[in-house]
DNA sequence: ACCTGAACACCGTTCAAGT
DNA sequence: ACCTGAACACCGTTCAAGT
């Protein structure tokens, strides 16, 4: 066999991330295996390994394209400006939707394990203070005279809380009923943190 | 072969129970398998399959007991009695070392899946909302009069967000230095939302 | 140079057969 | 009745060998 490359690197790079996304989106990340990608692509798994570390590096190949567009959706609602406050509550709903839109991927984002020596690459972890950098932007003009640190502070302090109660309602491990009331503790939790903020600042 | 009985079942289950968790606790969820917790208790793989469905069921008995334990360092917390705040304040902080001192434990707890048809069973679920029951105790000293439900709607946004901020700190995605700071943001979330709520009540 | 296919060391799960 | 051990259908990863 040893077919001639019928791809560059890079075709073969993308058709293995698209063939692995379809993959986590329809049967989530517990299906997903080397064989599957190969065989969606008409390769063999022995092939990823010239494009691929390996499946974990391959898997964060995927999250980075999952966090470009969760960026993306953030970034569309801060598009739409209008008061600090009522934008901060948008960026916590577009948050849930994506979530929600994007279940499984979603997951595997925040539940992809790396071996225990290995730490996040640095890429990865400037892609996640972007979408945090929104966040910030939103209180610094809420509270224009305040220090930067405070601002970073709230601003993962905020997110963080967000995202904990996308998780837990998600997981289902929150009870919530539905995604109204999920929404609702998101709404509640951004609502009176600025709120005490706020007050604190004057 | 095929040894008389040396345990009963309860003892089996409990074996097999130690030796998964301690498998877990070692070398994280990755390297959780049948056969290792076999080998763990000189056993068969096939053997587990008399006490547990499979291993989905075996994880969810290893969560229960995490989730028992993390129960009981809260409660520990919240028996020191002083003001409600400091309690929601110590619980918070409770939550965030139990998390770190049983990381691998506590990630399996709240990463595990089980297959897209199965939910949590009810027992699980009704433990996790014993857990949100007292910080609903604090919140009730906190505002008497309230209703139940918006008591309950503010625990659960509470404890979601504490719990985001641990997540996002123990799997090094909120880029926080250390223990100190992933304290701050626990301790800046609960003040500023406690503090806005209690305005509100007014 | 590119890719295969076989091999290796693992999986979870089932179940006939042994004691 | 209790447990094994072999079997089945999978894994990730490597690498000599083919084109």
């Amino acid at each position: 066999m040893a077919r001639r490359s019928q791809y560059t690197r890079e075709e073969l790079r993308e058709k293995a991330l698209d063939a692995a996304e379809k993959i986590v989106a329809e049967q989530g990340s517990e299906a997903l295996s080397t064989r599957k990608i190969a065989a969606c692509i008409g390769y063999t798994a022995g092939s990823l390994y010239l494009v691929f570390e390996n499946l974990d590096d391959l898997i964060l190949q995927v999250n980075a394209r999952t966090l470009r567009r969760l960026h993306q959706a953030l970034r569309a609602t801060t598009d739409q400006v209008t008061a600090p406050e009522q934008t901060i509550q948008a960026l916590g709903m577009a948050y849930y939707e994506f979530a929600c839109r994007h279940v499984n991927l979603w997951r595997l984002l925040f539940e992809h394990h790396l071996p225990d020596d290995q730490s996040l690459p640095d890429w990865f972890r400037s892609q996640v203070a972007e979408s945090f950098g929104l966040v910030e932007g939103q209180l610094k003009r809420l509270s224009p005279g305040m220090e930067s640190e405070q601002i970073q502070r709230s601003a993962r302090a905020l997110w963080g809380g967000v995202h904990g109660i996308v998780v837990l309602s998600i997981t289902g491990k929150l009870d919530v009923a539905g995604a109204d009331e999920a929404k609702q503790l998101i709404h509640s939790l951004l609502h009176y943190y600025l709120q005490g903020w706020l007050v604190g600042i004057e």
